[in-house]
DNA sequence: CGGCGCGTTGACTGTAGTCAAATAAAGTGG
DNA sequence: CCACTTTATTTGACTACAGTCAACGCGCCG
């Protein structure tokens, strides 16, 4: 489904953090024009590994996983997106890996061929992307930082505050209570472990106090600073 | 220590694949006039996480880490950089990671706020530096999926053949001789484990005939695919 | 109501971490 | 160049944690 109201970026709800936010009013009329809004559902798949990369967008709200199969068919998640984030393979010619909706999601989509013209013809829009790229590219070694943790509980634990931040409204700071993006398997997908590692541990954080679950996909962090250092609280 | 022949470029190793490869000979000439060679031993830190970003650089030859020390002080590696790799932070104003050469290494170093002024009149060289940010990005998420595997015998088997494909001379291929660029501290850090799990696993992929090591640094890539796969030869 | 898909829990096994010691390699000073 | 010190790597014994297999509970939808 699309929509495209002419004054669809003045109340664009990730304005001033996506690649946009860069270009003088001219040069966002232009990149306006050229893009369309498209709605997703929890589980939609955006863009396929193998693909063409026909397309690129800007994720204005939801979430979106992005993965692949290793060797066993297992899907390992490789990064997670969320709004003002840049989905799409610019310069290759096939995308890399899945992209999946993990919320329902709303996608502000470029075809490619009039994006790479537009990044020819307007440098700061090419340095937006480089920023945005390397803001991703330092989140994934953040994420490599997350994994590389001996046990599972830490890995666990920094999820767990990661998607807290995710979830919250503003940049900093982190939601108490907030719903999972992920499922169990997605957790276990994304640090490395199992489905029953998962649960296991998620039952000793709260048995500690460290959180709370609301059902199976509620959440509310009790203990910020016990989560980040591993320690439980004493006394 | 310095060193800055005029014609630096033209017998360059990485000529070919570094953002250089993307400029004409002008800008090829203007680039070359800011940048200066510098030569590393190995463990010289290149630049300090905290640093203020005052130069970026390409790897010319030999390898870097990149770094961090996490809650516990324990230095948590996050990528490592081969020739014709970027290295320094190009927006912040401090760097994030420690870099540290691995082997004895050449650096061509260009002063951040030169190096900036020609971005912003050369549209290629920023979107040469996407372009390559976004290979690095490539490599972070592969560091991912292999350090996301749940025994450490795949974690270390992939690394193992990661390391070979960088040593080998062309980029694909893979060096069935070489010496590891990294002690156990360091590949144990870079896979989530132990130095005594990655010697026992050492170890066990010697006996089971997949490896063979020379000395400690040395070794021979005996079954590449099992490696890969995780089964080891059978009759 | 019955059959899913998802999550939790239990029992057991195996792998990885810890502590400690032995060995090999590398660096130092004579 | 050698003897000695220091550091890196391997190995051993033990423990703890995580994976596997299996059962159970829950909510949802036909």
């Amino acid at each position: 489904m699309r929509s495209r109201p002419a004054d669809a970026c003045a109340d664009c709800p990730v304005r001033d953090q996506a690649i946009c936010a860069a270009l003088d009013q001219d040069e966002l009329n232009e990149l306006s024009r050229i893009g369309d809004h498209r709605d997703y559902r929890r589980g939609d798949t955006i863009f396929a590994a193998g693909d063409e990369g026909i397309a690129c967008a800007t994720l204005i709200s939801g979430a979106v996983k992005l993965s692949a199969m290793d060797a066993e068919g297992v899907e390992r998640i490789v990064a997670l997106v969320h709004p003002s984030g840049f989905l799409g393979q610019l310069f290759a010619a096939t995308t890399a890996l899945d992209a999946v909706a993990l919320t329902d999601a709303r996608l502000c989509v470029f075809p490619r061929p009039q994006f790479e013209r537009l990044m020819a013809d307007h440098p700061k829009l090419t340095r937006a992307i480089l920023e945005r790229t390397q803001t991703e590219l330092e989140a994934s070694r953040g994420l490599t930082r997350l994994i590389g943790r001996r046990d599972v509980k830490a890995r666990l634990s920094g999820l767990l505050l990661a998607l807290a931040r995710a979830a919250a409204p503003t940049p900093c700071g982190q939601a108490m209570e907030f719903d999972l993006i992920l499922s169990r398997e997605e957790m276990a997908s994304l640090i490395g472990t199992t489905i029953e590692s998962v649960s296991r541990r998620l039952t000793e954080l709260e048995r500690d106090g460290l959180i709370e679950r609301r059902g199976a996909r509620g959440l509310v962090i009790r203990d910020a600073l016990a989560l980040e250092t591993g320690e439980a609280v004493r006394g």
